[in-house]
DNA sequence: CTGTTTCTGTAACATATGTTACAAGGAGGT
DNA sequence: ACCTCCTTGTAACATATGTTACAGAAACAG
């Protein structure tokens, strides 16, 4: 992806001579957890995770972004310190651009278009973050499955849901253990509210 | 507290003329969950908590708001429906300012003050909620208890945290229940980790 | 086609937290 | 000083989820 495809830069005139790009292999640690944050990356190939560790030391993980999508982004303004919530890891051969915070700035101030997009993509982010809290209040393991598939059915609109992710990756997602996660969705097929596959969910009442 | 009080619109000449001032009693409910967000809201005086529901029917308060805090204002840019993500609940006797969504949208063009007063905003909310995410990500509830404790002890650079809010509420916030709570701090008094009271917890451990 | 690895289901068991109920302790009003 | 209400501690019990381990199934590589 080029820079001026990135839904951030989209329809602004600005000049990209100014942005790095670096490469990333599988597996390498583009930022640890808790470092300063001094620029925002945008994902031009390949795919990232965010992750981080509960203090009882198990991995979790924050976001997963793809071509296109950025980081670094929701805190240049806050009165906070700018330091990474999670480490960042390339999930595959990943090219990075980056763009400094005060180039960033700067260029918010010259280009309406990129402040519209800018307010827009944390819009968004602050939204995708309230859905993951809900769905960590979800009080018990069943309620993370049904709202985890509520939002998924929104979607993908579908009754049959995609999981696009092995079981053991949806347990993460979800929270919890894989045996737990596993039991659950064999009592829930036992009792007919559910069927489902390796790959696929499907929802069976409304 | 005035308008030109409120952090948001500190330092800007804007014309306060058009923005309608609401009033509400103890308990009422100011806005239900789901109801489409179409201004942004300023508590003025007073203070409101925004609460919501697991599938289970558990109450969970989101966040608290006082005086010159906003809710409303996070979503009003992005691509997805401008839903209120909890009900909306006077704390006590409070008003309310109300500035539309559309009237605000104006003011962030013609004010840059506005803006960057609005990022800052936008910012810290996500630091905000990043770091209850991260609390309910974390495995036990004694790591709950620590890490609620770390967070205090930054803010009120104290080894002795002043808790402002009974046990009950305390568990609230913890996502766990009242009598849980009770247990786990007397078992980690009793290992000498933390002392307390009625209104104080401290850190005896570094 | 075969061997190897990864994923998933399954089970027995351990344990953290929730649930419910009650009593004692404080706070505040009269 | 007394009463009442709210808060907190405490205990017995219920239960959901985690833990660990293993075996069969599917995916993959040569």
């Amino acid at each position: 992806m080029k820079l001026h495809d990135v839904p951030l830069l989209k329809n602004t005139s600005l000049d990209f001579r100014k942005v790095d790009i670096a490469s990333f292999p599988k597996g390498y640690v583009i930022e640890n957890e808790g470092n300063l944050s001094e620029y925002i990356g945008i994902v031009l190939t390949g795919s990232i995770s965010i992750e981080s560790y509960s203090l009882a030391g198990h991995t979790f993980i924050i976001r997963t972004l793809s071509e296109g999508m950025i980081y670094g982004d929701v805190l240049i303004f806050g009165n906070h310190s700018l330091n990474y919530p999670g480490t960042i890891i390339a999930r595959e051969h990943t090219l990075i651009a980056k763009i400094s915070n005060s180039l960033f700035k700067k260029w918010l101030v010259e280009s309406q278009t990129l402040l519209y997009n800018y307010l827009g993509l944390l819009s968004d982010k602050t939204y995708e973050l309230n859905s993951k809290y809900k769905l960590l209040t979800q009080d018990t393991l069943r309620d993370k499955i049904l709202h985890y598939l509520n939002e998924q059915k929104k979607i993908q609109k579908s009754q049959t849901i995609l999981l696009n992710q092995t079981k053991e990756e949806l347990a993460a997602t979800l929270f919890v253990r894989r045996p737990s996660l596993s039991r659950e969705l064999i009592n829930m097929k036992e009792e007919g509210l559910i069927d489902y596959t390796r790959s696929t969910i499907t929802i069976l009442t409304d």
